[in-house]
DNA sequence: TATATACCCATTGACGCCCATATATTCCCA
DNA sequence: TGGGAATATATGGGCGTCAATGGGTATATA
């Protein structure tokens, strides 16, 4: 499987240090399964995450927007100087810096939520009341949802 | 990872050297880890920097310009001219000159961000509140940032 | 000679690597 | 097919290494 799924539940310990789930680890491009990114989700309190390869991707469209600019600017400050790497020691473990555990209010435990080519990292509660209401939304559109469910290719 | 990326807050000694991050070293060749070119930022209140290879591709940039136009003038000359070179020491440390500091209004601490194929010096409550406009404008054009982001080649 | 800069050494704290354990899962063989 | 062994995963902790920082001294340059 080579898309994040599912969700997990694990400790922060007394290093700042929390493993990875281990089915998230087997996405990573077996050529670098050590390092990922993390940034600041845009919509919600969380943070996302996947691995570098996509970094390299959005560096190559930045690139092509017109050096000069003030789009290039936004966009390459936005991105290149919030994003951060990761490294994954040898357990399957890696640091969440500060300053991102304090945008998702996350302490002691972290919520790994797959979705899809990259995932979510939450609060546990947070993440878990954002998923009902989440839910809830997507039923009261259940119309659409069907539609989208249901339709051939 | 071949990007400068993430963001970072070096002190200022008394001697005026101050530490490049680790991660930024590495993005430098290795054929040449202890130079880097430093110029004053075009469109804000800062410094730009980056290996000396990069200058070829600055100054492709700049040929891309129209010719005849007053911009190519002005950013030929304010940027080559401008453009200093600082050596590393063995310790990851370097100079930053006494006019680029003042242009920034760096005193005793650096911000260094990340933007991909260079890197910019701010002060560093400056160089944060530029972040937060910045971001402000690009949310304002979400839907723009969301395609960088989470598109799919 | 005075000032600036490079090299050397030292300190501190953070991080990576290694080893260990407990629990869960898979595998294999009787 | 049942049970035990091997494996994998999540978690905890010791320790060495490296990055950031401070300072002394030599060297160079004006």
């Amino acid at each position: 499987m080579d898309l994040f799924i599912s969700k997990f539940f694990n400790k922060i310990d007394k290093k700042g240090r929390v493993s990875l789930p281990s089915s998230f680890r087997n996405v990573l491009p077996k050529s670098n399964r050590n390092e990922i990114i993390l940034y600041k989700s845009i919509k919600s309190p969380s943070i996302e995450g996947c691995g570098v390869g996509r970094l390299k991707e959005i560096a190559k469209r930045i690139n092509n927007l017109d050096f000069f600019s003030e789009d290039y600017d936004d966009f390459s400050t936005s991105i290149f100087s919030e994003i951060v790497t990761s490294n994954i020691d040898k357990e399957g473990r890696f640091l969440i810096p500060e300053d991102l555990k304090q945008y998702a209010n996350i302490k002691t435990e972290a919520a790994f939520f797959g979705q899809g080519h990259f995932f979510q990292i939450w609060e546990p509660k947070t993440g878990l009341k954002n998923t009902l209401t989440s839910r809830k939304r997507l039923l009261e559109q259940k119309k659409s949802l069907r539609m989208i469910l249901t339709q051939q290719k």
